[in-house]
DNA sequence: AGCTTTTTTTGATCTGCGTCAATTAGTGAT
DNA sequence: ATCACTAATTGACGCAGATCAAAAAAAGCT
């Protein structure tokens, strides 16, 4: 599977893995929707899979109305608000696997714009479309609510973690964050493709662009990890929790 | 409706307000529970009101097993975990309306320990007793997705504007956002009972006390605030929402 | 009341990281 | 390949806020 950009050497190259629908967020859903009997007021077209979207493109943008919910199955994005200063203001990422647009649900709007950072394919579920009563409807809400009280316990720890911690610790906690994702997904937890440039991830943790690079040549020269361009290899995984004390 | 402390003077007394049923978070389901008709599954007990929890004693602990969610009625808590070094850190308060075990609808267990930091009531929902199906579950659920929901946009914004921010801004939006809660309950909106310590508040927004302590005299020396003792109230809101930035 | 313990405030250093500035590397277009 | 432009790195410096220390205030005892 080619990536976007033509980089000369295989090593370089970020393994462009996709999703299993069985690690998927999105497939307590899709399983309802599967093994739906006939007549269940399900219609066809409701869930969208594998739309590709190139690298770039806005998937969905702040304050429009909520429409659907996304699983990346392959690829990665960005999520971003803006402060009044009108600064761009990075607010999360997404990794196969996780759900794009949760927030939505409560409030009709998406709280923030959504950008591909890489050739990416997601699975899209039209809310609307949903059905408004019946067995698969509540199999359908108790997916849910279990998919946002997941979103509620992650978005705990992320807040937590970062808040009290300096620099370094955020940075081997992000770190930490890529690979566990990648690895509860069932993708490869070693390598991890660092598709956001090092101003995404500096406004992600709160700090400056100078600092993620300087604390990751840093973790690079104490063998922690080994950079090239955009891939990562964790080298001493022991070592980045133990920096990132809210190891797990 | 005396408080737990004993204080001298009438204005250095927290107005313990008791929130409306019409402005609690849990109204919803309640008033599914209220209308229910006769039949419909919901058995007697399902929803403990006014439970009375007294000064400093835990209301649910980490890791215990998720039984039930509550929403406060009146008073106050601190949702807290500990670290590595097992020194506490607080993730959270919650103030009359507010709910809290949301987080266990996905965990299964409760993801923190929570305190009442006054003479306190609760209201307590047994979520094993919920009807198992029928159309007062599908409200039931249709209200936790709402609820949910709710929780995931308002963790988010707390991160974020949290992280980037500095000290001064930290405290102005910490006290902006105590504020903009009563308000959205129904109670007073100028006038705040802190009922946390200085160190609940530094460790809750990543500072060290002193810092808490310095800043909080500098805004009541520029008449942005008067504070005596746990009494906060807000004199120059404007002034305030300026310093936070994330204003809203 | 008086005594003890805890919390809060205030002051004096010290340092991590943001800011500014300059260099190098990477990327895309012609 | 060359040029233009953006992203990333590296260094120098200053300040916000942590840490250490001690006094003052509040709260909880008997």
């Amino acid at each position: 599977m080619p990536r976007t950009c033509c980089l000369p050497s295989a090593e370089q190259r970020t393994p462009h893995q996709e999703v299993a629908c069985s690690e998927c967020g999105l497939d307590p859903i899709c399983q309802v929707l599967d093994y739906a009997e006939p007549g269940s007021g399900i219609p066809e077209g409701i869930l969208i899979r594998r739309m590709p979207i190139p690298r770039g493109e806005m998937l969905l943008a702040y304050n429009q109305p909520f429409r659907a919910i996304y699983a990346v199955k392959s690829g990665s994005f960005k999520a971003m608000t803006w402060d009044l200063s009108s600064s761009e203001r990075v607010v999360g990422f997404f990794l196969p696997g996780d759900l794009i647009g949760t927030d939505g649900l409560a409030t009709d709007c998406y709280s923030y714009s959504v950008r591909a950072l890489e050739t990416s394919s997601v699975c899209r579920l039209e809310i609307e479309a949903l059905p408004k009563s019946g067995r698969s409807r509540e199999a359908i809400q108790d997916a849910l609510i279990t998919l946002l009280g997941q979103e509620v316990a992650m978005n705990h720890m992320v807040t937590t973690s970062l808040i009290q911690q300096n620099a370094e610790q955020r940075i081997a906690a992000f770190i930490l964050s890529l690979a566990r994702r990648s690895g509860i997904r069932g993708l490869n937890r070693q390598e991890l493709g660092l598709s956001m440039s090092r101003s995404d991830i500096a406004s992600y943790l709160g700090l400056a662009r100078e600092t993620v690079s300087r604390i990751l040549t840093r973790f690079h020269n104490s063998n922690l990890i080994e950079l090239r361009k955009h891939l990562l290899r964790v080298l001493d995984h022991g070592a980045l929790e133990r920096l990132s004390v809210l190891s797990e």
